[in-house]
DNA sequence: TTTATTATGGATAAATTTGTCCTAAATAAA
DNA sequence: TTTATTTAGGACAAATTTATCCATAATAAA
């Protein structure tokens, strides 16, 4: 469904969420270790997001990573995928068709939409924030 | 959301079932030229078919591959892509989790279920017959 | 101002997926 | 039985994704 990279990053951008819920800053090492990811990936990705504004960070002692109550609230997870994946998600043809468009469609294409809608929509409603509080409240894990 | 090798089987899939309605058996080649995939490499994904029984081949002159009437009608494509992507589609946590499950979910858990139920009724209810309808009819295309 | 700390950035490597090529085996027709 | 045709199978190559490593830049505290 998203990239490796992707997933990753959901993760991160959750972990970082929940530390800034409580005032903390975090550094590389702790969202490897606490999002179960690899680190020297895990910090490159964390550049993506920093330049896509989903996250900020500080360098030097005491830096690290954050994402502001005011962003988090209005952060949805359907924008940090596409900072990662790009569009695919919402255009790409099931059947990896270049074109494929209700006026020229794929044989799947109508059936394919409906799912993919849905899913966009879901990716679209969805805030860091709501999932942060799931994975604060200890109703979600992140780890395994 | 799937791989390419699924995208070219599905392609490849309802190509072959097309042509059957038509009492033709088709090629490697022809399977190739008409779904616009690598010759070479689809060739490999439908020896994964035959193997499936979701297709039969034939080898020698006026061989080739073909899925019959009743076969068609019967097999949905979920069926397909269960065969060359395996259950990931089903199983799979949006964040890359091994086990992510009710009683033990991830943070996305919840609103991801929906999505794949819709995908995994779609893929359930799905005829590869009913698809092969929409492109024979010339309501759906497999290039480009 | 110096030092320790932390993100940034680029080069490179490993793993996986995608794609190609060649030979063998089976089959139908002549 | 021989030949032409077509799938089967395995080895290998290219491309992409995932992952690691090291040097640099920025920053806070002493």
């Amino acid at each position: 469904m998203f990239s490796k990279s992707c997933e990753y990053a959901l993760k991160a951008v959750i972990y970082i969420a929940t530390q800034s819920l409580e005032g903390r800053r975090v550094k590389i090492a702790d969202v490897a270790d606490s999002s179960n990811t690899p680190q020297a990936f895990i910090a490159k990705i964390l550049r993506t997001l920093t330049k896509s504004g989903i996250v900020s960070s500080l360098k030097g002692p005491y830096g690290g990573f954050e994402i502001d109550l005011q962003k988090m609230k209005e952060l949805k997870i359907g924008e940090v995928v596409f900072a990662i994946d790009g569009d695919a998600v919402y255009t790409s043809c099931s059947m990896g068709l270049k074109e494929c468009n209700d006026a020229d469609p794929c044989p799947m294409h109508h059936k394919f939409v409906k799912v993919r809608t849905e899913l966009k929509s879901m990716l679209e409603t969805t805030t860091v924030y709501d999932l942060a509080q799931k994975l604060k409240s200890g109703k979600a894990t992140i780890l395994r």
